[in-house]
DNA sequence: CCATGGGCATCAGCATCACTTATGCGGAGT
DNA sequence: ACTCCGCATAAGTGATGCTGATGCCCATGG
């Protein structure tokens, strides 16, 4: 049996290492085992190269390269299908916003009003979502327009991968704080460094706009050991990690000023921003375009 | 005959856009017009869209939406055979480097006879291609190494599609000129802004580091309407146009200035670097990564 | 040491499907 | 109106991707 690289393989190979198992992603893609273990057989003939231990199942060398292609591959297939789909515009005025946690801001909420007594927009839906998975809904077309947001130097884009044609643009920037429990030592302070904060204990927020390795990578350091983890898009419930004195936590000032039992001390090393960007498709829907337009324009002169 | 949209139909797909003819493409690939002609119904079956016009072949919207993904998809997938084939490294020493025209400088060219000197490299190969076929070099593993140069905002990043898991660094930054024939009224400014000379003749390269639209692009504007086109990757033909009278081209100063017969005057407005960016994969090559290493870092003080 | 069981590989069989060849059909040019 | 060019469609067939059954390997427990 000798077929090219295909979507399908592709697919079982990612659901063989999602799952660690033959048997349960055969039953999770409605194959049988043997199917799986063809397509395995075949990805591995075709290009020469084991792709996977078996007994415990891992990645060999070869099936870490695939993975780091594989899942965008597959996602932009569901990306372009999407695009499609959605080309006959003709669908009610239904809108569907993605954002990540930070990323719903007052300005945003008051676009969405705005536009929702102007328009009469029959059905809304905002969801929040991690930040990886607010670029998926968007390409996928589960959402109209995607926030997101995260940690950058004050002129770098957030790196965000390139999965499609999409168009980003900056919807806010706003100082990053450092958030302390009340009664903390360096509450009292005007800012602080981050570089300063390594080896303090951190709360890993990996469904937030700051994950511990994105800080590890904008700051150049190996710190930021993480020592407690929070999942899911709650900030409040992050914060409250915080002011029980858990761990610290880094987001947008604003914000952070916001919670009780929270002092937040701006950011003064490295130079950093929290900058909210807004995506949509290269085509984006007229009730994207009109909210997308609402959201007021991040204004340069500010910074 | 129903199949899910895959790799095999995508590929003809674009390959019958290429050619605009079922039949030349069928031949192209292969395969029997037949085939063709059941592979893009099977594509619009399960898209639930028509995506071609037939007689004459063209996209429909549709169509066009799909050419926005299926290129980048089908290059990737090359991108990920590429990248596993190439695991393993006990390749003897052979290091191709891939090189958008302007981008091959004195600098690299001293890396290269450092890294050939020291490590009695045995077989390299400098291919000079238009700017995008870098990238599709790099990724594919047709190349090592790539340079690519384009111009960009002082601290904007070149616009590269991001078709997998790659690594770019700056490795060099120079400052534009506009090329003037020697004896041009403008020749003699210390410095020209770009938006006077949006009404000029030009030439359009398309295959530099300066293709008009590019220009148009960072300047936001609608003029450098091209009058003359140059296709290929010979600068000093590309000179000689602009020496003839037959158009203003744009390219990095000091290369600019060795050109007979022309006057390379800097831009001034908009701020605008002629920027080259080294290009390799996560993984790259032993050699690939010597010679990266040799290739001096733009430093960034010196901006 | 052997017995047991879970899990991937392999084999044979079969229904499906993607190709080819051959023919149909519609529009543009003479 | 005829003809040619090029895409669509039909029928047939060899290839192939699936299933179910079985084999094999390794880990675990007695």
């Amino acid at each position: 049996m000798l077929m090219p690289m295909d979507t399908h393989l592709l697919r079982t190979f990612v659901a063989v290492l999602e799952h660690r198992s033959f048997s349960r992603a055969a039953s999770a893609l409605g194959y049988t085992q043997s199917a799986v273990s063809q397509h395995i057989a075949a990805l591995e003939a075709d290009l020469g190269a084991r792709l996977l231990e078996r007994r415990p199942v891992a990645p060999t060398p070869a099936g870490t390269r695939l993975m780091e292609h594989a899942p965008a591959l597959l996602l932009r297939l569901d990306a372009a299908r999407a695009d499609i789909a959605r080309l006959p515009d003709a669908r009610p005025a239904r809108l569907t916003l993605a954002c990540s946690p930070a990323a719903l801001t007052p300005a945003v909420a008051q676009a969405l009003a705005q536009l929702h007594t102007a328009t009469r927009l029959l059905d809304a839906e905002v969801r929040l979502l991690a930040g990886e998975s607010v670029l998926e809904d968007v390409l996928t077309a589960r959402a109209d327009l995607g926030l997101v947001d995260g940690v950058a130097a004050p002129s770098d884009p957030l790196p965000l991968p390139d999965l499609g044609p999409t168009t980003t643009r900056t919807a806010a920037e706003q100082p990053l704080a450092v958030l302390f429990p009340a009664g903390h030592p360096l509450a009292r302070r005007r800012s602080v460094r981050l570089t300063d904060l390594t080896q303090a204990r951190w709360i890993d927020a990996p469904d937030t706009a700051v994950p511990l390795d994105r800080l590890r990578a904008v700051c150049r350091t190996d710190g930021f050991r993480p020592r407690v983890r929070h999942r899911g898009t709650d900030l409040h419930g992050l914060a409250s990690l915080t002011a029980a004195d858990l761990g610290l936590t880094a987001l947008p000032l604003p914000l952070a000023a916001t919670f009780p039992g929270i002092t937040a001390v701006p950011v003064e090393e490295p130079r950093l921003v929290h900058r909210t960007e807004l995506i949509h498709t290269a085509h984006p829907t007229a009730a994207a375009q009109q909210l997308a337009d609402l959201i007021p324009r991040h204004s340069e002169a500010a910074s």
